[in-house]
DNA sequence: ATTTGTCGCTAACGTATGTTAGTTTGTTAT
DNA sequence: ATAACAAACTAACATACGTTAGCGACAAAT
């Protein structure tokens, strides 16, 4: 009988959050199955269950806490007193961040959030319009104060998000640049194209 | 006893990957079932199988079908003898559009590729990782030519791509803005950004 | 009108899945 | 040492899924 290992201060619910997590990201949700999910964790599927409630829990905790993550960090941002093009930049390096250190849960939150059930569905749904609309005015808000080109300030948001989800593609990629490099690099193409052109 | 309706030129196995496409877009491969498929068709489960030989297949038909329009292009734009930003922004035109008008194929094929089967799976990851290369050629000779701004091209192909997926969002949105703005809002944000900075 | 082939139906199979019940083992506190 | 609790196990359930077999109904061709 070989329990699940926890280092202090993790418990274990936390360790079966964190290898389900890797198993949606790598699998998709629904094809991620909890006997895959006990085999990674190194237990029967049935003892998981005294840990957690079901499932879709794991999904939750991983789409909220990545949710909740975002909403603090713009939370912060909106009250900082620098120029618009500042914020949209601290913005973009959080999420690059987020998407290069926490990549699984990030990735998933993402893209399998679809999976949810309601109420859960229509509030994560909600919480990303909000944040969607608020990074839009930040935008709109350096556009009247003629620091940022004037563009479609939802659509420059749809764009820069989902660029920044791609990050994706060079976790999978060989030959990876450095994490700075691609921060860099994202930064330059993204944000060099707010400002006005003289 | 209810026919597939089916328009001149059009086979009924067309209607029901056109269908998988719409229902694997909401639902994801998975999740969508051949009796969800069914009932959209309008017709019992085991009648599908008088036209398609499995459920992956349809993910075949629909992944390689936009794999090989998207490679159609890539080769017809490499031999116009234009300037790179010029290419590049053709191919981003012509991303746009097929993510705007043939919306549940392109995502389908974006999205669910994970879940086909090998040989097929393999087959589709080596063409994307050539398509990616090809594209970032293109970058990689305007900047040699003074072009384009110094970038690294794999990542700028990373971000292009990725924002381009975003069109979901548009999809989506209730007070959409119309294709034409869309489309060329999108083309200033990733285009502009590639010109040297004097 | 009869034949032939296409297409849809019902029934069912085998398998995989999420989850529960009940029991046993291991750890912690008295 | 023993009681009490946490956490693992085995067994099994109900359900959902992809798919096959075999039969009947319609359409097109003779």
């Amino acid at each position: 009988m070989a329990r699940i290992k926890t280092d202090i201060n993790v418990s274990r619910k936390e360790v079966i959050v964190a290898k389900a997590a890797i198993l949606f990201r790598e699998k998709g949700f629904k094809a991620a199955s909890m006997r895959d999910l006990a085999e990674s964790v190194g237990v029967e599927a049935a003892s998981l269950y005294n840990h957690i409630k079901s499932k879709t829990e794991l999904l939750h905790e991983l789409c909220f806490g990545v949710a909740n993550r975002f909403m603090q960090k713009m939370e912060e941002v909106e009250q900082e007193k620098i120029p618009a093009v500042g914020k949209v930049e601290k913005l973009l390096r959080f999420h690059i961040n987020e998407m290069v250190h926490h990549y699984e849960e990030v990735y998933v939150s993402d893209r399998e959030w679809k999976h949810l059930a309601d109420p859960y569905l229509s509030n994560f749904q909600n919480q990303r319009r909000i944040y969607r609309k608020r990074f839009a005015a930040i935008i709109e808000a350096g556009i009247r104060a003629a620091e940022i080109e004037p563009i479609d300030a939802p659509t420059a948001v749809l764009i820069f998000l989902h660029a920044i989800s791609g990050i994706e593609s060079w976790h999978r990629s060989k030959q990876k640049i450095s994490a700075e490099e691609l921060e860099n690099n994202m930064i330059t193409i993204l944000v060099d194209g707010l400002y006005p052109r003289k």
